[in-house]
DNA sequence: AATGAATGAGAATTCATTCAT
DNA sequence: TATGAATGAATTCTCATTCAT
């Protein structure tokens, strides 16, 4: 079976290739901009081929997605997993996990989360729509994780684990999307990485207990 | 003239009447698939009378934005100008005022923290973009000052008040989108307000002296 | 009757007054690129008095055509009628007068010369288009009657009249056409008066007896 | 390579095809009254292939331009080099000569010969451009030597040959569209073919010497 | 599997013309 | 008579998707 082995294997390789055109052109074009015939070209494939390996424009679009879903949550899960940091110093090592990520693919994160909320997510395949639901949900409920154990622990105040996920969560994504608007206005400015540690500090110190 | 009063004031009522329509377009489609024949359709006027009121489709888009942006910062303004309120309470202020604007008009805001960001931001007319950078930067400037006499008057922590308003302001936007996107995909779970009002509350505990 | 009187009066006035900005304007962007939008505001009106005073811009046009005939077959006349004149000398004279035509509104009398031949002659009222053969007739039947002299007294050779005046019209359109050609894409260049007083030297010259 | 072959020369079979297509829609309704659709469907193609050959419906209409220009310059040259020829017979051909085009493609030619001096033309690409330019120089220098050997010969007139050959092509391009715009006044008259030789034979009477 | 030419529905925009005032 | 806002059909062009090779 090393045939089929080998085909399957480059199968898969001709698909990180159009995911990996797919994200530098949606990255500097937008999703709404960006046209099949650029990612093809830039995938060196002809267009009919991308249809070979996604349903459609959106599909791809949304594997995409996941797949920088998939890269944070791993990363989420590993400070998670890191036993000798204490709660607090986990937060902290999450803000390093997510700009790290951010860092990694800036574009393609912000066209992730401009995404995320739009209408054009209910036209998804529900088998697509499933994982994105998984892997989004499984990011909130690491990061709760995190608190969940502080506040087991009586360093946290007792929040709602969730909410408190959400607000991390939420906190990065406008932080990038917010520094990203101000560098688009204003090239000189770049001050993300200082902006989101101080917030999650001061969330950290918001959260804690006395 | 008040023949002429009149029909200024009836072009002006058009131009809402526009703006209004175009607001619900692209707030259920979002901009890119919003197409101009329908928010003519929406606006019971025929596609080509939307030109006379706007140059196109970028520009009607921009508009809006201004127009938010503006409603919001007032909101922002008359919290900062509420004397008796103390810096803490006007942080709290700025949250209900914050989730006010969203209830107002939940869809477009959104578009709006979406496109923030876009590439297509660069394809507006100057006199838009000075007015989009002119009205964004007031806001930021506005959440700071509340910081700035916080510090001044030794009730917060002594942060840059610029990065403190980024971090509002991406709480803000982030867990608007975020919250909306959860809502996206699970109808019931509708948790906006308590998660940023638990978000301000936790940053302003966080900035807080001692 | 005298209020009747000048209100006939200013009503003429006005239809000259479009006349003039629609020659501009065909003038400068020919008759598909001009607007009747561009046309009112030339002639400080607004677009719908345009339609009180001509039946759409088609008629317009054709009725700027026929002026400009009329000029033209006006000078033709002249020229025919100046008995002191030689029928050689009154071809020479000819020259001169299509050659002031077109000094007076060059761009116009391209814009004729070029619709002349087009579909969109035939879409005009009967009552236009009578009038268009009539003037475009006179003027070939005036240059022919020049010739017809000539031949009379024996001082041309015997062509038909009518094929030697198609003969000296076309060769004045063409001229000047050819001429705005090579203008157009090298400004330096005009040589229209030169060559159009060669031309009609050398018909002169072909036609003359022995 | 048989297969490339065979692929590259069924491209250029459609590049004919909507050429074709183009010459007959644009003959019939004039440039501005064209609609890429009709030329289209003329073809039998859609309208989305046509810009998959070319740019635009400008550059179409261009590239037609240089084609007819090209037959035509070839058919002076050739008449240039009959080394048998008498100056004063290939003045005769070369009515001949112009005359085939225009019976070859009548409509599509005065077309061109109207679009010559528009205002449009400045819109081309400079590429395009220089090709007119090119051409349209090349057709009046082969004019022009013919009369040069006449002149040096001593059998014509020591007129600029330039101009001379100025004046043949307008006479030319006059008849043509005069006598086009009579048959379209007046179907029953079409006397293209003789004014035209008597205009040459008079012009080539007209310069001879003695 | 891969190609890439062809498709054709659909988008933005323009502009001659109308009509209520 | 004059206005000029409104119309909406028509036009150019794009691009996701298909399908014969």
């Amino acid at each position: 079976m090393t045939i089929e082995e080998r085909k399957e294997r480059e199968k898969e390789m001709r698909r990180l290739q159009i995911l990996d055109a797919a994200k530098k052109v949606f990255a500097s074009k937008g999703f709404c901009d960006a046209t099949v015939d650029e990612i093809a070209q830039e995938a060196e494939l002809s267009p009919g081929t991308l249809y070979l390996y996604f349903k459609n424009k959106d599909e791809l679009h949304a594997v995409l997605h996941i797949k920088i879903l998939k890269v944070l949550i791993e990363k989420i899960e590993n400070v998670y997993h890191q036993d000798k940091l204490s709660p607090e110093e986990k937060i902290k090592a999450l803000a390093k996990a997510l700009y790290e990520v951010y860092k990694t693919d800036p574009l393609i994160l912000i066209d992730i989360l401009q995404s995320q909320s739009t209408e054009s997510i209910r036209k998804l395949s529900p088998k697509i729509l499933t994982q994105i639901k998984h892997y989004g949900g499984n990011t909130i409920r690491n990061i709760a994780n995190i608190f969940e154990d502080g506040i087991r622990e009586e360093i946290f105040l007792n929040h709602d684990p969730i909410a408190l996920a959400d607000i991390v969560w939420g906190l990065f994504t406008g932080v990038v999307l917010w520094e990203e608007t101000k560098k688009g206005l204003d090239p000189k400015k770049d001050f993300l990485k200082p902006t989101l540690e101080l917030g999650i500090e001061i969330i950290s110190r918001g959260v804690k207990k006395n």
